[in-house]
DNA sequence: CTCCTGACTCAGC
DNA sequence: GGCTGAGCCAGGA
């Protein structure tokens, strides 16, 4: 995909309003979960995208890795719309049970084939673009 | 304090 | 064309 993703200032801003509570704790984990939190019913992402507008490109990993702190974070965190580049639910064998994101996505109207988004593409919601 | 691992991605072979 | 290696940051042992 085209990737022009360059509002990476501009999604930190945009959280900033989302957590206007005084909250200055941007570690790279909430912001993350904020993004996460803005992902709409019905759409997914992938780890590179939100790495990526957080500016974090390299870091797709922490991405995933913040997700698993997502089981603990309050208010919960949609990570079952996140996935990886392929549109591939790698992070479903960490869910309770793992068959807990696909249904949750397929509930959303999201299909699912063989742990894979179908239209992925078409459902990518690219929160540098989408969410400004 | 040091080492390892991890829900990814890109580049190279 | 698919597979492998390396890089990234943070948290846990």
């Amino acid at each position: 995909m085209a990737t022009p993703k360059k509002n990476n200032k501009s999604v930190r801003e945009k959280l900033a309003s989302v957590n206007p509570s005084g909250k200055k704790d941007d570690s790279f984990f909430d912001l993350v979960f904020e993004v996460t939190r803005q992902i709409p019913k019905g759409r997914v992402t992938s780890y590179g995208a939100i790495a990526s507008c957080l500016g974090t490109k390299l870091s797709a990993r922490m991405v995933g890795w913040a997700m698993h702190a997502a089981g603990s974070a309050k208010p919960k965190v949609p990570a079952h719309r996140v996935v990886n580049r392929n549109g591939m639910l790698t992070g479903k064998h960490h869910f309770n049970p793992p068959s807990q994101m696909a249904a949750m996505l397929k509930k959303e109207g999201i299909k699912v084939k063989n742990d894979t988004v179908v239209d992925f593409k078409k459902l990518f919601w690219d929160p540098s673009t989408e969410m400004i």
